[in-house]
DNA sequence: ATCCTAATCGGATGAGTCATCCGTTTGGAT
DNA sequence: ATCCAAACGGATGACTCATCCGATTAGGAT
């Protein structure tokens, strides 16, 4: 983002939010289309992006950013509170949650910033866990990969993220962590 | 698969061979790329299925009938037992695990034995419950998106269905569902 | 056995997407 | 003001998709 000539900084801009309201909108992005739709030529997204992946990650790293903030609001005893709102985010963007349980990044940094975000989570369960609202011997892994699974269950069940039957799927999940 | 012309018929196992094929390879499915590999025409494989969805529905029923037989087969107190098993085959095929999570097929027969299934599921549920395994107030469907979650959260993750990982997170529903 | 026709086949093809490549433009250093 | 490396953009060849229709075939009627 830095050492990047000014044209280059603003079309780079002007993709990442060309991109994010395509995927708001549900469509699948294509590199050809976010260039149409980012006024862009197709050349200046493919030196920017090598693939959709690459294009897809740096997205996510909104995401993650937001996640991050929520665990800096979030007051005492905030385990519960905060799995459900992560849940919320990884239903809402499939994205997230693609590439949030995936392991093997395409760019380096998004690992990073997943291990940082791991991190982060790991502290909140080891708070839980001394405070015995959760048990012992799950990791912050674990629990991430339980909020990947329940909210994809959640939105290819087409449930509405608040309705009964996506907070019971919810609910299975707390009490299993339970001690 | 009656009233159907010998070539037909013929043809449509092909197809579904091939696709079976290419499923498993990891490859996805295109129709022209299947009618490649049945050696058969393209008009061919689109007359007997309109999309790949459909395609892809009916490559599915047979995940539904091997699940079927294991429910047949299993003992008894085979609540968690069966709740593995079906994660093990819906983290080995995404296929069945997508058709499986979505409650609107394009077929009505893919509906109505995704139906049945839930309703099999409700019987071992049921005994489960009685037995004093699984808590009441927990439906079939909830078993089953739950189940669909663990086996995308351990696909995604990559990790080795019988890995310490992936077990800890099919540990963790298990103890939620308990009473 | 032969004919007839509706069902089925197959692949040529127009439409649409993908991703590269290169001639043109532009930022910004000197 | 000049220069050139960096960045732009879009024309284009390669590839995939899904339709359409002339050729073929199964199988019942005669």
């Amino acid at each position: 983002m830095d050492g990047l000539r000014r044209d280059a900084a603003r079309n780079r801009a002007r993709i990442l939010s060309a991109a994010q309201e395509l995927i708001g909108r549900g469509e699948d992005l294509g590199l050809n289309a976010v260039a149409r739709a980012a006024d862009v030529g197709v050349g200046t997204v493919y030196r920017h992006f090598a693939t959709v992946e690459e294009l897809e990650e740096v997205v996510v790293w909104d995401r993650f950013a937001e996640l991050d903030r929520m665990l800096d609001e979030a007051g005492p005893d905030r385990f519960d509170r905060i799995l459900a709102q992560h849940v919320a985010l990884l239903v809402a963007d499939p994205l997230f949650e693609k590439v949030t349980a995936q392991p093997n990044a395409v760019l380096p940094e998004t690992t990073s910033r997943r291990t940082a975000l791991i991190g982060r989570l790991a502290e909140v369960l080891a708070e839980a866990q001394a405070g015995g609202r959760v048990r012992r011997g799950v990791d912050a892994t674990a629990v991430l990969l339980l909020a990947c699974g329940v909210a994809h269950a959640i939105r290819s069940a087409q449930l509405a993220p608040d309705s009964a039957a996506a907070r019971a799927l919810l609910e299975v999940i707390l009490r299993g962590l339970r001690p």
